[in-house]
DNA sequence: TTGTATAAGTGTAATTTTTACACTAAGATA
DNA sequence: TATCTTAGTGTAAAAATTACACTTATACAA
């Protein structure tokens, strides 16, 4: 079966930057390219919009796909359409961004074609098919400013976790320490966190009170 | 001639959301539409993305086509694909945004096929094609949040302007009235602009002091 | 059981940023 | 020359942000 049309048409596909937080670090899932071109090489997981699909539809059936994950966080990040990005043919891709709190990267599996997925640190990725790099590099600043005006951090966040991982999440996605004291003061004052009323005991220390976010997967804009 | 696809290609578009300021209100310009769907409603210019086109210079080149303006600030804005956003086939659209000064606004000249086009005040807009509504309504609340983080306003000024002029430019993009000392010590604080030693006299009043744009064409992030 | 190590948890003073606010200056016009 | 209009200017109050140090609760080892 083929598909005719009276003028060229690009085609168009969703790549996801999937990050996530694995001792205290920044990290993306990657999918090993079977066929060429780029064999063998790392990418973004991504693929062909569908005729009839929505493109965040498409994301999502993407990410569940490479993943095994739903219910994950997503934003349409920025739409990359260079002439010759694809060696192949004319592709526009429109790319998202999306967060996995971390008592989730378990769920990663191989995709149907079996190809390898595996978690890498930000800072130490291989070398990327495509342009991906330059996308993963985008996501990253769009990320980091996310922190400053929204509680974009609280989708990294499990069911359940302590203030001291929360400014973890905050520092490694922005790179620098935080005052204990400010970051407290600012994170409660968003009102976006409950107290579950429940303690971690994790080592030779006091506990830490446990809070979880009051509306999972909403991110608000705050300040 | 006709083109042959083992899967079904959406086609794409650029669509641009051009403001432009006059008489204190911001202005968009639409182009009416000649054939079917929505035949003689008013939509934003854009455009099929040739098949080697990049999407920024499909951008600018429709704008040339229905503008005769060259060399406007252009940013990209938001992809729309909601796969039943044109009745004809898949359409994907990637939507621009650009800003004009009001001394280019003249420029405007019907487009080759002799649509007709003109600008609308952004607060009366006829009803538009496809979803280009919601293209606009973004399009609008992307450009009040950069004016608070960038100096994005001074790509609606002309090669010399007043601080008032500026002052209104800001009051008119957010909709309410500033304080003209506060609002002249920020922008001074920029460093953005510099005087040109040049007067306005402009009615029964003190002369303004002229000003131009240090660094045409570039948009700084600030504060 | 006691001492030590570790991260949790808490408040205040100094600094910086933002806001509110009113008069003088220069030219046009009657 | 009086009046009208917008240009142009500074300061004090309020709010937000920053810098900073000690106590608390537990684990573990001596």
């Amino acid at each position: 079966m083929s598909y005719y049309y009276k003028y060229p048409h690009p085609a168009v596909t969703t790549d996801v930057v999937i990050f996530t937080i694995h001792e205290q670090r920044l990290e993306l899932l990657l999918v090993q390219r079977r066929g060429e071109p780029f064999q063998d090489q790392w990418a973004l997981p991504g693929g062909f919009v569908e005729i009839n699909e929505d493109l965040e539809t498409c994301a999502l059936r993407e990410l569940a796909e490479e993943t095994g994950m739903t219910g994950i966080y997503l934003e349409q990040l920025y739409t990359f359409g260079k002439p010759d990005r694809d060696p192949r043919e004319r592709v526009i891709s429109v790319a998202y961004y999306a967060l996995v709190p971390p008592d989730r990267t378990g769920q990663i599996k191989a995709a149907s074609d079996a190809r390898q997925v595996g978690w890498f640190q930000l800072d130490s990725l291989p070398p990327l098919a495509f342009d991906h790099k330059q996308i993963v590099s985008m996501a990253h600043q769009r990320l980091a400013a996310k922190l400053n005006y929204s509680t974009i951090a609280l989708q990294f966040m499990p069911a359940c976790f302590t203030l001291g991982e929360l400014q973890q999440v905050y520092e490694c996605i922005l790179g620098e320490k935080l005052d204990k004291r400010n970051f407290r003061k600012r994170v409660m004052a968003h009102d976006c966190i409950k107290e579950t009323g429940e303690y971690r005991r994790n080592g030779n220390h006091r506990p830490a009170r446990l809070y979880a976010v009051k509306t999972p997967g909403h991110v608000e804009f705050v300040k």
